[in-house]
RNA sequence: GGGCGCGUAACUCAGUUGGUAGAGUGCCACCUUCACACGGUGGAAGUCACAGGUUCGAGUCCUGUCGCGCCCACCA
């Protein structure tokens, strides 16, 4: 007969030392390859998860953590279910993150128009050198001034990753600016371009004039501004007539292109066909109707000016207006002459000396000019009354782009553009395709997907980003030729146009007339991130891998960005390869900040310490104060798709758990002796209940929801095991009198012990780890508990079922009856009971006559003299024990004292 | 304006198909107990936002209202 093999406690520490754990096993499964892909095994065998690459911006917050730790605990049980797990990490690094990071970090602005300076260096900026002007340097050199802190940002992020316990292959880390993932871009660029959707015009663009640069509708956000509805007074040609419309920008006066009322509206309708003059520079524009118009908004009518807002597009548009732009790509007022073709005027030379005071200003500084202006009795189109009549303050919502400071302008420019508009219905039928986690977040997608505008402008005027693989041929003229640009081939990229010349042409021949000229747009970084899964699978370059990763299970992200990342990916799968990206979408919440005026999202730009409450501690002083199991216990603690509002008590409660369970396992594997089956009805009875964890929280992972299986678990961890089978069986687990019952007891112990900590193995790694391989690594011979089989029936094949399955609970309860008995009585639970005289409806007594042994002795009502009595009484309720009398041993006098 | 989610103990949160309201923290009392005082036993604490409805029975289902958050739309 063989004995188990037991641990000496006083061999270990009393407490647990997690930081020397976390930092050993880190480093043992990095060292023995525990979280590698192996590319061997087929698809069916693996797990592919698309990995969010973080935006490498320097700042890590508990939001972070909090997302990242999901991910990881869903991994880690499918690892344990046996699957090949394939789970990369990747830095977003390209971007305006990054760039104005660097701006600030180094203070540096970038010139294009610099030439190339090697050996330039970078060193982080003082507060003595911020005073100065920004150093310019050019575009390569600036890009290596990003490659520098991206570096050293990736680092930071790495060592947090890996001391959280995030169980990451790093050999599949990457960068999304690096050569791969520039290849990718541009092999998914060219790949749509032959497909027919990609286009690039020069049209009215959402243009940030900080940035200088355009932006997708993605990126943009509202935001609530205090403004002014200012009632102008317009004429009307050869009449005395006037009419008022309310406008919100009256700088966009220079540039009116139309006025428009509603057809239904008897108030204007015989101003419809007129042309109406504007005020101050007396402009003759037509007046038309549309249904567009709101007849209750402002005055019914309204001017139409290039370019207000996307109405105005779209009017410009059908109507063929003309084009007058007056705010330039800085933000500022062109300058322009009335009278030229283009600017007709009534009176050209007072047009221009009004203009003359507006030309270069800043758009809310001509506001004011022009309001100025207007309150001038001769700024009138008609008549000797000033033109402004009257002003309301109102608050609107102004387009923002979401990483901007200043209101969106429409500025025509030339862009590329990706199709989408087209395939609304497919990119619906596709998302319906994908599994949403939880399913609400479904309807994201759906109505932005359905109320997308726009197709996608893929172009930036940026610097640190993917390069279009793209060069224009100049005519004779030495303009460039955009509808037929010149395409990189395949095997030239990753290529900066740049500094490679198109197929074809020499060097010599850039700039010149009949030469060429390279497109200097970056990609938008989406264009990048939404091919993660193919930059993973080596789309194109490797094609039985990407049979093997493609479409990914899941793709773990956060709600906000549904419209971007996860849209985007979605189509660029559909139209790469009319497929889905992934299988699951599993959405995160958001950590959130409660303050008085209501939840405040922890922002991974604004960083956390917002709302006037405690600041929430960076990771790393979480980590040292709760260790990576505690707050990892507490981001697994919060169900998919909520947010959770960061209260410290949560880690702490993690904290407390791991040392529990640290003292549990030293308990139970310091029980030895030989080894008996199972047998015991209280034995089998645990048993039984703990299978009903097991299921319980296996079907809440299949459905990636970790945070109910955590607390199934934790439950029975606390109330069933710790607080009470410890209890129970404790005192057979030593009898030397009943090997049978002791070895059950023991066996028992170590069936509860294993497969609870396999249940906790995904939230809590470490502890998990560390108390496995005391014992279990050998016992199951599998060194890792990560790697060893997720709990199942399997597991208690050899425990015959309970002749009662409710005999634990009655245990239980019989157990609760006495503690409480004693506490009243102001005795400790460990005091010996001489006589205790136990009350249940006798069907309880009948149930409670298997297991009573146990309860007594858990009870210390087992000594010599002892007496117990169980006593029939019907008027209980069910289930229920009551301790009708009970006398207790007296205190034994404490050593040195003498007894009474 | 439309949609989605949320509202449960002082705080943070659970609550499966409708069946006597739960946990942790905090609070109170007691206990040194041979895994653990980073502990244990017990206790107090809720008009499940509000109002109707369906049902023998509603935290749960339906309708409406209020409050909070988010998404989308509007943006003259």
């Amino acid at each position: 007969m063989s004995a188990y093999r037991t641990i000496d406690p006083a061999t270990l520490p009393k407490h647990f030392d997690a930081p020397h754990a976390e930092e050993r096993w880190d480093q043992q499964w990095q060292a023995s390859g525990l979280h590698h892909y192996d590319p061997a095994r087929p698809r069916h065998e693996t797990f592919v998860v698309d990995t969010p690459p973080p935006t490498v911006s320097g700042s890590l917050h508990v939001g972070h953590v909090f997302s990242y730790t999901h991910t990881d605990v869903i991994v880690r049980q499918q690892r344990m279910r046996g699957l090949n797990i394939f789970y990369p990490m990747g830095w977003d690094d390209n971007g305006l993150p990054t760039e104005r990071r660097v701006q600030n970090y180094y203070h540096v602005r970038c010139d294009p128009k610099l030439a190339y300076e090697p050996g330039m260096t970078f060193e982080p900026a003082s507060s003595k050198v911020r005073s100065k002007p920004a150093r310019l340097c050019s575009r390569p050199n600036f890009i290596e001034a990003c490659n520098q802190l991206t570096r050293e940002d990736e680092q930071a992020f790495l060592a947090l990753w890996r001391r959280l316990g995030l169980s990451v292959d790093w050999r599949q880390e990457y960068g999304t600016i690096n050569d791969h993932c520039r290849k990718v871009a541009q092999l998914s660029f060219l790949d749509l371009h032959a497909k027919g959707m990609l286009y690039n015009t020069h049209a009215p663009t959402l243009w940030d004039v900080d940035f200088q640069t355009a932006v997708a509708q993605a990126e943009l956000e509202d935001r609530e501004l205090d403004s002014t509805f200012n009632d102008i007074a317009f004429g009307v040609e050869d009449s005395a007539e006037e009419f008022v419309i309310s406008t919100t920008r009256p700088e966009l006066l220079p540039a009116c292109v139309a006025v428009a009322t509603h057809p239904d509206d008897p108030r204007y309708a015989h101003l419809v066909g007129k042309r109406a003059i504007t005020p101050l520079f007396r402009v003759p524009v037509p007046i038309f109707t549309s249904e567009l118009v709101d007849k209750e908004k402002g005055t019914g009518i309204l001017m139409i000016c290039t370019f207000g807002d996307q109405t105005d597009v779209l009017w410009w548009r059908e109507q063929g207006l003309a084009l007058r732009q007056i705010i330039g790509l800085q933000g500022r007022l062109l300058p322009v002459e009335y009278g030229t073709p283009g600017w007709e005027s009534l009176d050209p030379a007072a047009a221009n000396a009004f203009y003359a005071e507006l030309a270069g200003l800043r758009a809310d500084k001509a506001r004011e000019r022009v309001l100025a202006q207007l309150a001038r009795p001769e700024a009138a189109a008609t008549g000797r009354e000033p033109p402004l009549r009257g002003q309301r303050a109102i608050t609107h919502a102004v387009k923002f782009f979401e990483k901007g400071d200043r209101p969106l302008e429409l500025v025509p420019t030339r862009q590329w553009f990706c199709r989408l508009l087209d395939r609304k219905a497919e990119l619906l039928a596709r998302g319906d395709e994908v599994k949403w986690h939880p399913a609400f977040m479904g309807h994201r997608f759906r109505t932005w997907t359905e109320n997308l505008g726009l197709d996608w402008c893929i172009s930036r005027q940026r610097y640190f980003g993917v390069s279009f693989p793209v060069w224009y041929r100049l005519d004779d003229a030495g303009e460039p030729l955009y509808d037929v640009p010149l395409l990189a081939t395949p095997e030239q990229l990753p290529v900066d146009p740049t500094v490679t010349p198109p197929p074809g042409y020499g060097e010599a021949q850039r700039g010149q007339p009949g030469g060429f000229q390279a497109e200097s747009d970056v990609f938008d970084t989406w264009f990048t991130s939404s091919m993660t899964p193919q930059i993973s699978s080596h789309w194109q370059t490797d094609p039985e891998r990407h049979a093997k990763l493609f479409p990914a299970d899941i793709r773990p992200q956060a709600h906000e960005i549904i419209r971007t990342w996860a849209f985007y990916t979605i189509a660029k799968a559909m139209a790469h390869e009319a497929s889905i990206p992934w299988h699951h979408v599993v959405i995160s919440g958001w950590v959130v900040q409660r303050s008085e005026t209501g939840n405040q999202k922890i922002s991974k730009s604004k960083g956390s310490g917002q709302g006037g409450k405690k600041p929430i501690p960076p990771p790393h002083e979480l980590l040292d104060t709760y260790t990576a199991d505690g707050v990892r216990y507490w981001a697994a603690g919060a169900r998919l798709g909520t947010d959770t509002a960061f209260d410290e008590k949560v880690p702490a409660g993690g904290k407390r758990l791991v040392t529990k369970i640290f003292n549990a396992s030293k308990f139970v594997l310091a029980q030895g002796g030989d080894v008996h089956p199972v047998s015991t009805e209280l034995d089998r009875a645990f048993a039984h209940k703990l299978l009903g964890v097991v299921h319980e929280a296996t079907s809440s992972y299949d459905e990636f929801e970790f945070a109910p299986a955590l607390r199934a678990t934790e439950t029975f961890f606390w109330a069933s095991f710790t607080d009470s089978y410890l209890e129970l069986c404790k005192v057979r687990a030593r009898a030397e009198d009943d090997p049978v019952g002791r070895g059950s007891a023991i066996s028992a112990l170590r069936l509860g012990l294993s497969v609870l900590l396999r249940l906790f193995a995904p939230v809590l790694p470490y502890i998990t780890e560390e108390v496995w391989s005391w014992a279990f690594a050998e016992q199951e011979g599998q060194p890792s508990i990560h790697k060893a089989p997720w709990p199942s029936a399997a597991d208690f094949a050899n425990v015959a079922l309970p002749a009662d399955p409710g005999a634990f609970d009655v245990a239980v309860a019989a157990l609760a009856a006495i503690n409480r008995a004693k506490t009243s009585a102001g005795v400790g639970v460990g005091r010996p009971i001489q006589r205790v005289v136990l009350a249940a409806r006798e069907a309880e007594l009948a149930r409670l006559r298997p297991v009573l042994a146990d309860v007594l002795a858990a009870a210390r009502a087992d000594g010599p003299t002892a007496e117990h009595v169980l006593e029939a009484r019907e008027g209980l309720d069910e289930g229920a024990f009551e301790v009708a009398e009970v006398t207790f041993e007296p205190k034994p006098p404490k050593p040195g004292e003498t007894a009474p």
